[in-house]
DNA sequence: TCCCAATAGTTACTATTAGTAAGTAGGAAC
DNA sequence: GTTCCTACTTACTAATAGTAACTATTGGGA
C-alpha cells in the first residue's frame, strides 16, 4: 500500500510537517508564503502573463516574481509556456495539482480580509497594555498559584 | 454599515491583500508563515507551555518561538498566561479569534502531507527536464505562434 | 541609420530577517 | 555553594528578500 493510498484511507503515515526532516516541512515553507498565496489566487481562473502577474500583485519585484513562479513550476503547481515571439510572451497557468491548493490558500487570504478589524483592535489593546505596564510593571497577566 | 457587516453580506470593501498598502497584506504575511501554521495547529486542542511547544515543533529556536508567540498574542490569536512560580511557568492557549483560523491553516498543513508525493514527482520531472535542456537547449516548452 | 520601445528576465548590491549559541533571573534541591 | 529548572534576551552570523541597473531581441519611427 502506498503512502497516498494510506492517506486516502486516513491511515497515519510517516509524513508529518512537525518533523523538521520531513519533506512536507519544506512544502509547508513553500506554500505558506505570501507571494505563493497571492500568485496562485491570480491564476485560479485564467492564464496570465508575467507582466500581468506583476501588475496585479502589489509590491512584488521582478526577482521575487521569477523566483516564486519558478518554484511553483518545479513543484508542479503551475505551468509555464513560452511563445517564440518578439517581444517575448510567457504565459503561466495553474495545473490540476495546483488547483487542489487554490481553495485552502484562498481561505487564508479571505480570513485576512474578513478578520483584519478584529486583529487591528487586538493589536491596539496589546500596545496600550504594554504602555501601561511600563508605568506599573508586572501587575498584569500574572497568576499567583 | 461597517466593513465587517459588508463582508458578512459579501459586499466588496476596501480590504484587499493584493494591495501592498492594505493592512490585510501584513496579516497575510503573519499567518502565511510556517511557524504560525505549526504553532496554532498545536494549540488547537489544548493549552501548552513554552517548552512543550518547542519540543513538539521540530527545529524551532527559542528566539523564533518567543517572537512568533508574541506576534500571535499581539494579533489576538493566542493568549499568554504567566504563573508566578519558580521555575517560571507560562501557558499559551488559543483565543476564539485564533480558533477561526485553525481550520484554514490546518488545511494547508494537511495539503502538504497529502500531496507531497505528487510534488516530489513533479520536482524530479522538472529537474530531469532541466538536465536534458542543458544538452539540447531551447527545444522544450516553446510554442511557435 | 540610429535609437527607442516592449517583454521577461538576470545580476550585483544592500537591507532585513532567520538561525545559533551563549547569557540571565531567581529560587529550590543536593 | 554549585547545579538545575524554565522562559526568555542578546550578540553574532548566515540566509533570504528587496532594489535598481543591465541584457537580449527586433519592429517601428525620426
Amino acid at each position: 500500500m502506498s503512502d497516498q493510498e494510506k492517506n486516502e484511507l486516513n491511515i497515519s503515515t510517516s509524513w508529518n510537517a512537525y518533523n523538521e526532516q520531513c519533506p512536507t516541512r519544506l512544502m509547508l515553507n513553500r506554500i505558506a508564503d505570501k507571494w505563493a498565496v497571492l500568485l496562485l489566487g491570480l491564476l485560479e481562473r485564467e492564464t496570465k502573463r508575467f507582466s500581468t502577474l506583476q501588475r496585479e500583485t502589489g509590491g512584488i519585484s521582478q526577482k521575487m516574481l521569477t523566483q516564486t513562479l519558478r518554484s511553483l513550476e518545479r513543484d508542479g503547481l503551475i505551468q509555464r509556456t513560452v511563445y517564440a515571439s518578439v517581444p517575448p510572451k510567457v504565459e503561466y497557468s495553474i495545473t490540476p495539482l495546483g488547483f487542489t491548493l487554490v481553495a485552502p490558500l484562498a481561505a487564508i487570504r479571505v480570513w485576512s480580509e474578513t478578520h483584519i478589524e478584529e486583529v487591528l483592535a487586538a493589536q491596539s489593546a496589546y500596545d496600550k497594555a504594554q504602555d501601561s505596564e511600563k508605568q506599573q510593571p508586572n501587575v498584569r497577566k500574572i497568576v499567583f498559584n
